[in-house]
DNA sequence: CGGTGGTTTGATCAAAATCAAGTGAGGTGG
DNA sequence: CCACCTCACTTGATTTTGATCAAACCACCG
């Protein structure tokens, strides 16, 4: 991989709101990433951990989860590359929940003492990283209305949706096409529904010609209608929405 | 109101966990902040706005909600004393969700310029800032796991002991009570039930001697079975577990 | 070719919503 | 001072949504 690669995500998804001028594209493409190659299923960060470096999705698929007590696993958010999923760890010393790779995953880490120094040095860009901890927030609260206020099969509407303009943004899609290679597991998970559950409000979906899910791979067939089911407006995204 | 009192709350709550110096402090207290009394459910600024300064909550309380499409409303979190609720708009235009005063209250204005010369000069103060905006995401997450993994009963209990502890920490509470002054439908809207399962549920936790609630106030009558009934665990709260 | 992880379907059950009809406490005006 | 109004709360009956239990089914893989 060429270092073009490791920030190329990064960089397109930044770019989509703030002004990066040349030294702020300099800082970011030689800042110190120690690439590293991830199996599914790893944790990179636990809750109850003190990370030293935050993590860059470079490729692949990562969530963050929680698990109750009582033994019960809430995804809290879908990560995907461009991503920096745990930047919080730099001011939230304790990780108060899990970072796992969804699927084989290539990150980057970069040390704290890296990013202090650049936010110190380059007021622009902690902006721009400020912001995206910001946008990480509204997306906490789109799903908090998802899970308080919408029947699920609205709820499962509005996260495909989500996931579509995200990746849409850092050129990971194919049309109305995209991959999220979550299991329904998964999705039972994010969505605070049953498994079966899942499984039938995609049938519902599929059956209403809203959209269809197979092995990971989504197709949306009435983006209109879906948007209107799920209750979708890409203001919370904060993205530019010409793209 | 003296301006001490303006900048109290806010004073106590960042110190639990930075170290703030006396020019920190001064700058604080030299803030301009212009200080206005609202009445109960009045909007302070509302989705689709592009707000030029931030909200201080000096007194009384605050809640942000998201109204969707079939207009079914979500509260995503209630602010009081020490709150900057909107302090995300400094580097999100737009707001994605409204916030309205929930009770009378005395709030405070400062202009975002204020607050970008602030955050440019005083690196320390800029930080202190943004785990402010880190830990309002850390309880959206908690939330998202409240609504998508508890049971009703325990929801309710975990959402009670985030407002003791919150409250606490602040200096607002009497022993084990405390006021949330928020009507069974405000609860509901919050908790994403219905306001006459909010009442069982009450009833519920009164009953087994958890604790109880009445015209806004509430009473924790065992504070161990009611974290445990809730699952509740501080860590998310990122405060200092003495206080 | 059998094992495994993921998906699908049916049947039953539980949680919570909804519908409906009160009660009760403050607040206001006659 | 009391009648009555309003808003919040309470309770019961019924319905809906989604969970749980159980049993295939299917595709890929060693």
């Amino acid at each position: 991989m060429s270092r073009g690669d490791v920030t190329e995500a990064l960089e397109k998804k930044l770019r989509l709101a703030a002004r990066l001028d040349d030294d702020d594209l300099h800082v970011i493409r030689s800042m110190p990433i120690a690439v590293k190659q991830l199996p599914a299923g790893q944790p990179i960060a636990r809750e109850g951990d003190r990370p030293s470096a935050c993590c860059l999705c470079i490729e692949g698929f990562a969530v963050r989860s929680k698990t109750t007590t009582s033994g019960q696993r809430q995804i809290l958010s879908v990560h995907i590359p461009g991503d920096i999923p745990d930047l919080h760890s730099l001011y939230l010393n304790v990780m108060d929940h899990d970072l796992l790779t969804l699927t084989d995953c290539t990150v980057g880490f970069i040390a704290h003492p890296v990013l202090r120094d650049l936010i110190r040095a380059r007021t622009n860009l902690a902006g721009v990283l400020w912001r995206e901890t910001l946008i990480d927030a509204a997306i906490f609260r789109e799903w908090i209305v998802n899970l308080g206020q919408r029947r699920s099969a609205s709820r499962m509407a509005h996260f495909m949706l989500e996931m579509f303009y995200r990746l849409k943004v850092i050129g990971r899609t194919d049309g109305n096409s995209f991959k999220v290679p979550m299991t329904q597991q998964h999705l039972a998970e994010a969505l605070g529904i049953s498994i079966v559950h899942v499984n039938r409000m995609l049938k519902e979906l599929r059956s209403d010609g809203l959209m269809e899910m197979h092995r990971g791979i989504i197709i949306i067939h009435d983006e209109g209608r879906l948007q209107e089911f799920g209750e979708f407006d890409r203001v919370y995204l904060h993205q530019n929405p010409a793209l």
